[in-house]
RNA sequence: GCACCCGUAGCUCAAUUGGAUAGAGCAUCGGUCUACGGAACCGAAGGUUACUGGUUCGAAUCCAGUCGGGUGUACCA
């Protein structure tokens, strides 16, 4: 077994374990974290200014109490004791360096799997099939993948669900669009771009108050619904269609969904879900509808609609009775728009009372994306813009930077550079933010590729690339007899502590749900490397022990980076 | 009206959930090129964390109120 597991793990035992006579031990752990500030070395213990609060005595003395008492060993020495009550931890260098030979030999990337992994199906992306993808699906898709990779390198079970939205009224419009405004020719050449177009038509009159588009389209609906044989048929026929458009993009993403169960798939299951919601005295008829009244917001939530029909609601708590059934899941994230806080508090709320009170349901919500008038993200022409010509724009734009940067790599090289570079830049505007305030769409961020983006990570790791390939030096051999790792620069022993704290990162943005957390140690470790390559001479040190060192620590950055990326869906590249 | 979310540097955003002097990027200004990639590095300037009060060793964070913005609010999803 590796020596580097989770540094943050150890301390915070180390302390739980000389958790003071009246104080909580969960309390006093997690109270130790990493410092903001160098200067206060490179952990601290804040737990003694709050216990000693409530035990009325001095927290000074407190703490000094601890410091004592607590073995860090071999991790570090006795901690300092600081301001009114602060301990301060620094590691001792040769366990650092000992360490990370170890995590360059064989225990890369130091994650100790969980005793209990736990099972998480994250529901993302669910675009409605009947439409071309958007802008405003990136974040879902993007920060979904970023999740389901997050967890399942930390050893959890994870189930990606994209839960197509197939079945519901968009689909009706369809139909209407295709029974009164087909061309057919145009369906021949590109089926999907004439099915949204046909879906457009249908929104524009209805938008325009046209009532009897309204009334058709949902006739259509509830045909379809019902097993209407034609409109079963164009179902069948248009549907394959719809998936192949998304999965080129997704593709494209590099995204992977272990199971695409949509909404058609839950529809044989919802009678019965309103008739058990029912049966149980959850459910109540108001105004002609089967509703569920609940304290989270005045209007119901409704599970039959008075003309008979279910929506999405229904929908929802089926699939959460299908995935409770299938999986036995212990979490179940929503990687949704905030739009719908509302209704997925509802759901929630109906859920337990339902009985599946047991599993964390939870809904990852995140902003709408705006233009730079602050409405929502449109073309001039009013549609939302397509997330193809956006990957495209952001591909072309990466492109004339390679091209003015890197006139030696042929043109496939080129290309390929390109696709990594611009993707990445996307995919990092996102997951570097995670709030839920919305956030303003802006073109020279998005595509920005200096600064704190996925550019700067990737032009790191190639850098690092750069001097194995000069040095003609094969890490692989490296990692097979881990060199004597040196710390005595700060660049060097800045870049340590870094890679040392990969695993408790990860555990953290999985708590929290936030890539972001992910997206700031990757910068800051990259920002270090930085440092530590102005300062640090590699293949022309001093001695070639200490090149050796520095060649180590250099493919660990490179190492890190890279799985790092991975797990926020970039890519990199060796050259670029 | 009610509910939820938000308000941090000129702009876009962080801040390990109550910790030490609130940090980055962009933009601005000034420096660094005879070492491994300048898509870089170092530095400067920029703040009453919307406002007022409260809680305590300690508040951007918690509580109350005020102002401003966003979203949702019965059969779309």
């Amino acid at each position: 077994m590796g020596l580097a597991v989770n540094v943050l793990e150890r301390l915070r035992t180390a302390f739980g374990a000389v958790t003071p006579e009246g104080g909580d031990a969960d309390a006093f752990k997690s109270a130790v974290r990493a410092t903001n500030d160098p200067k206060f070395g490179d952990y601290q213990a804040n737990g003694c200014m709050a216990l000693a609060k409530s035990l009325k005595i001095n927290p000074r003395v407190l703490a000094s109490q601890v410091a004592d008492a607590v073995d860090l060993e071999p991790l570090a020495g006795p901690p300092e004791i600081a301001g009114p009550g602060f301990l301060n931890v620094r590691l001792h260098d040769a366990w650092m360096a000992r360490s990370l030979a170890d995590l360059l030999g064989a225990s890369f990337p130091g994650i100790v799997p969980p005793a209990q992994p736990r099972t998480v199906v994250i529901d993302f992306s669910s675009p409605n099939v009947a439409k071309p993808m958007h802008v405003g699906h990136i974040r879902s898709t993007v920060i979904g993948n970023s999740l389901a990779r997050i967890f399942k390198a930390l050893g959890h079970h994870v189930i990606r669900d994209n839960h197509l939205g197939d079945w519901g009224s968009q689909f009706g419009m369809i139909l209407w669009g295709w029974k009164n405004a087909r061309d057919e020719a145009a369906f021949a050449a590109d089926p999907v771009a004439e099915l949204a177009r046909l879906y457009r038509l249908a929104q524009d009159r209805i938008k325009t108050g046209d009532q009897s588009v309204e009334v058709a389209a949902r006739v259509e609906t509830a045909k379809l619904h019902a097993g209407d044989a034609e409109n079963r048929a164009l179902w069948n026929q248009f549907m394959p269609h719809c998936l192949q458009a998304l999965r080129k993009i997704y593709d494209r993403l590099g995204v992977r969904f272990d199971v695409e169960l949509g909404e058609s798939f839950y529809d044989p299951m919802l009678a019965s879900v309103v008739e058990d919601v029912s049966a149980r005295g959850i459910a109540e008829e108001s105004e002609g509808a089967i509703v569920v009244f609940t304290a989270e917001t005045s209007a119901p939530f409704i599970i039959r609609k008075r003309d008979g029909a279910f929506n999405y609601g229904t929908t929802d708590l089926a699939t959460i009775k299908y995935r409770a059934a299938t999986w036995n899941p212990q979490q179940i994230l929503y990687v949704v728009d905030h739009r719908q806080g509302d209704h997925f508090r509802q759901l929630f709320a109906v859920a337990r009372r339902w009985g599946y009170d047991q599993v964390d349901l939870e809904h990852v919500a995140f902003g709408t994306i705006l233009g730079a008038d602050r409405r929502p993200f449109k073309t001039r022409e009013g549609d939302a813009v397509g997330l193809e010509s956006l990957l495209d724009e952001a591909v072309s734009e990466a492109r004339k930077v390679v091209d003015a940067n890197s006139p030696d790599l042929d043109q496939e090289a080129r290309a390929r550079v390109a696709e990594v570079v611009g993707l990445g830049a996307i995919k990092y505007a996102d997951l570097s933010q995670n709030r839920l305030s919305d956030y303003v769409f802006d073109w020279q961020k998005m595509l920005a590729m200096n600064g704190n983006t996925a550019t700067y990570l990737q032009y790191a790791y190639a850098r690092i690339q750069s001097i194995f390939s000069k040095g003609e030096i094969d890490p692989r051999t490296l990692r097979k007899q881990p060199p004597e790792l040196v710390l005595n620069h700060p660049a060097e022993r800045g870049l340590g502590v870094r890679i040392l704290r990969l695993p408790e990162v990860l555990e953290l943005a999985a708590a929290e749900l936030k890539p972001n957390i992910l997206t700031d140690y990757l910068f800051d470790l990259a920002n270090a490397f930085s440092t530590f390559f102005e300062e640090c001479p590699v293949l022309k040190a001093e001695s070639t022990s200490r090149r050796d060192s520095r060649l180590a620590i250099c493919d660990l950055t490179a190492q890190t980076l890279k799985f790092g990326l991975e797990l926020l869906g970039i890519e990199v590249i060796d050259r670029m």
